[in-house]
DNA sequence: TTGACTTTTTTTGTATACAAAAAGTAAAAT
DNA sequence: ATTTTACTTTTTGTATACAAAAAAAGTCAA
């Protein structure tokens, strides 16, 4: 495990929404822990070290496990503890599937819903998108917050809570995939391409325009994401 | 809280599959009867309670508890427990228009990448279904298992376990609904036929006619939910 | 009777303790 | 040297204990 900084992130998360028991701060921190990757695919979680970690007693951190769990951001396997999910490529393909089921419709549903000042959230959001690949220094933490907070207005805007929820634990595994791997500039630099033209059609309210630029997004990411995994792969063996 | 009675479904449930440490059987034992309806929508779930109804200590129950909140079928508020999840006209719709894409596309998958074996099951799940229906003493619990067999088999068949996830805690609270409303004989026949014609396409690996079974299918399903829940309500006011 | 206030009880939030399974380790036998 | 096996340590599964918050029940004055 990798050392750690601070993590403001407003978070859309997972569950029963931010209330302060330690159970919730518990299973926050967890949560960003790991879609910063401070954990390595497949690594064990011990509950002792995490208890330590985070300061919470083994009741609370369980409960704080199983919601990860629920939200497949680790699995479990009897007497013998929890693991950080490994995404196979095919399972990055089934994540893909839905992903693009929903999140095409979601900015469908945006364009349609959304409020003005939801617009200008988004318009916002897209704003800090753009600063983040400006800056020089490439901050993958503040990276992940910025697109999260990016994701957050967009899934609230299209005012469903279902969407939203099942999106958020498909997108947080899509996070946590993009701290582990690819991250090359020029993927970058097309990425953030994409986002402007999805941000534009949405602000426009142009459904049309919005769905294509969605699907547009998705399957370069979809295929950025496979190739660097295969990429990774032959260099493992 | 209702008398009950034995529950043998294979269920496809929720989180880490079939395990038998004594969590996973309580949170099966638990969803089972909020699905089965011997709570009523509102109520609230004392942890003592439960603790005797299931014989598992707190720390268990409150992790089985952690996953059926984040399966949407309960929930929590800071420092007053939990209480069965309320469906209101809007959450209704809500899940329902999550349901209808997902449930849509899996239909579609389903004739695409079903085996040959998934298709009998199919077959076989909906004979099942005209049993429960055709039979004299309709058996509310009965129909709730079977129904949960035929879905199952159809997530199954669609090759994806993230939008089976995604569709098991949509179709786990659509059931709740089921046994607390909408029970209405006409819809059962109606619906039956409607069963038929998906089930027909299906089997017939027909794409086209499957998408529109499955779409037809959930408008009346979303209708009649909708109509005796304005009548219900009507009817406690 | 009602309504504010206090006390008691219940219920949840949190921490710790004990038991059982798995993993790791070192000595004995081949 | 290698395998086996007994033993120790670690880790998870489960149960219980204590503290804090909320709900319920009394109490007393107007």
């Amino acid at each position: 495990m990798k050392p750690k900084t601070q993590d403001q992130s407003v978070s859309y998360t997972s569950g029963s929404d931010s209330d302060s028991t330690l159970r919730y701060r518990t299973q926050h921190l967890l949560r960003t822990a790991i879609l910063d990757g401070d954990y390595s695919a497949g690594e064990k979680l011990k509950e002792r070290e995490l208890c330590e970690l985070t300061g919470a007693s083994r009741s609370i951190l369980r409960e704080a496990l199983v919601n990860l769990e629920v939200h497949g951001l680790i699995v479990r396997e009897s007497y013998r503890g929890y693991s950080v999910a490994e995404l196979s490529a095919r399972k990055i393909s089934e994540i893909f599937e839905l992903r693009s089921l929903l999140e095409t419709q979601a900015a469908e549903l945006f364009t349609e819903r959304a409020s003005d000042l939801e617009i200008d959230a988004l318009s916002l959001a897209m704003k800090e998108l753009e600063q983040c690949l400006v800056d020089e220094d490439f901050n993958l933490q503040r990276m992940r917050q910025t697109k999260e907070q990016y994701y957050h207005v967009l899934f609230s805007g299209c005012r469903n809570e279902e969407i939203r929820r099942a999106l958020g634990s498909i997108i947080d595994r899509v996070l946590y995939l993009r701290a582990k791997k690819m991250v090359e500039p020029s993927r970058r630099k097309a990425s953030l391409d994409e986002f402007r033209k999805l941000t534009k059609a949405l602000i426009e309210r142009d459904q049309f325009a919005a769905r294509a630029a969605s699907i547009a997004h998705l399957q370069a990411a979809r295929e950025a994401l496979l190739m660097s995994l295969a990429e990774q792969q032959a260099n493992t063996c």
